[in-house]
DNA sequence: AATGTCGTTCGGCAGAAGGGAACAGCCACT
DNA sequence: AGTGGCTGTTCCCTTCTGCCGAACGACATT
């Protein structure tokens, strides 16, 4: 980060920098994140003990980890939804009949976040993550999301942010975004035809309240190459929209 | 923290604070942050917003509250441990047949961490949850790992902490202790009888990797009203060793 | 309309974070 | 076993910056 606004606290930003550094490389030493930062090794050594003091940073034959720590952190942030306790028993049902990979998102600052993901036999590794965040846009829990929205809140999103495209599928268009989104409302679930990823499609569903706000979504992805088998042998958008369904009562109950 | 010791940046100290006091009270404004942790306004300010600017915090409604982001820094953590996904559906099958609350630990730094926990039917809330930690020498989870740590790790972890007192049935003398290690190692699986919470019993075992080394550990934990009628029903020690042998395969071959 | 509370912004100063170099500890390699 | 090169760690010094206090602006409450 070149331009620091005044009033930001800029050691606090360079730590983020280091544990995001040693989260992607699985760990580093001292000498490895001075470089990587471009900051000399006192300060590399600097904040590394401090967050090893601190208890977020692990220090295991050498290298330098993120702690378990941020797990309380996250964990935190992720029951203030009132949606993980819920929808975890029925994202693990979701994936096991259907043997493919389930993800439940909720949206933060118009980011599609993860909040749990589950993988059933046949799942394939993908790039996605508990805690990992997605464009809203180009993926099936996202549109499910934004087509319950109320209208000033999708003005508000399509404002914000830009249809960017991920793969030659993804829609970028706003007036077709719009369309898929209507569409989307009148079926009750969302599709996902490659337009995140070359060779996964998606069937996702809203979680909403009783009241019908939405509070995040569901979904089920499928490598193309299954994808017939899979919705034949499973009617998967009616399995989807009844997960949700039941996560709508189970959160309202408890 | 008062006494900081030189080279630790204290900037990085005073926002976790200011994180975990977000965190512990449900979201927080600036004022109540700088009251809470005696610095000036201006000073929470710039935290909060530094930590919102860097998505790690959000506001809403006038509070700022932990953000999401810290789950794909607790969850990249807890995955490096190799035993979230291999322990989760075993926890959540031991959970079911049994309807009690199951809970699956590592440790770091001499703590006990849960990276996974789950509720049954008839489960009762408790203090613990995901990203939590307690300590081994009074839980089930912990006796359980340390009866099958090599002899000088517990050296050095009976060195390091002390066997306080958490209700009236705590182990503390070092004797005892190493006695009922002794008699854990013997039959395979530990007790908790009310050792950390009056009114909580639980039973642990250990997980272990094919070369024998202790990875972690899980256990169910029952009230002490309903224990007697869980045990009867379904073989409790030997059901939770089952869970941990299975993980083990798990584990060795993923 | 007035008062209290809150969040935000603005300078000024002191303290602290960062840089660099020197020290120490470790492993590998010869 | 000795040596070289790599680490991590510590030290001091400079200067930058994070902290404070106060003033401002935005609300809500009465």
């Amino acid at each position: 980060m070149t331009a620091s606004t005044p009033g930001r606290v800029q050691s606090v930003e360079t730590t983020f920098e280091v544990l995001e550094y040693i989260r992607d490389n699985e760990g580093a030493g001292v000498t490895d994140v001075a470089n990587a930062l471009s900051v000399s090794k006192s300060t590399a050594h600097g904040h590394l003990s401090t967050l090893t003091s601190l208890g977020y940073v692990v220090k295991t034959d050498g290298t330098y980890r993120v702690g378990l720590q941020f797990l309380e952190l996250g964990h935190h942030a992720r029951a203030r939804y009132n949606l993980y306790e819920a929808a975890k028993s029925e994202a693990d049902q979701l994936a096991q009949t259907t043997g493919e990979r389930c993800q439940v998102m909720v949206v933060e600052d118009f980011r599609g976040v993860y909040i749990y993901q589950t993988a059933g036999e046949k799942a394939v590794q993908t790039d996605s993550h508990i805690g990992s965040t997605v464009d809203l846009h180009c993926t099936a829990v996202g549109k499910s999301y934004l087509a319950s929205l109320p209208a000033a809140d999708l003005e508000a999103y399509l404002e914000d942010v830009s249809l960017s495209a991920r793969t030659e599928h993804t829609i970028t268009d706003r007036e077709a975004f719009l369309e898929e989104l209507e569409k989307i409302r009148d079926q009750g679930y969302a599709l996902n035809l490659e337009e995140r990823i070359t060779g996964m499609r998606a069937v996702g569903a809203p979680i909403l309240t009783e009241g019908g706000d939405v509070l995040g979504a569901i979904s089920v992805s499928v490598p193309t190459t299954r994808i017939e088998d899979t919705v034949h042998e499973s009617d998967l958008p009616e399995q989807v929209q009844r997960s949700a369904r039941v996560i709508t009562i189970k959160t309202t109950y408890s």
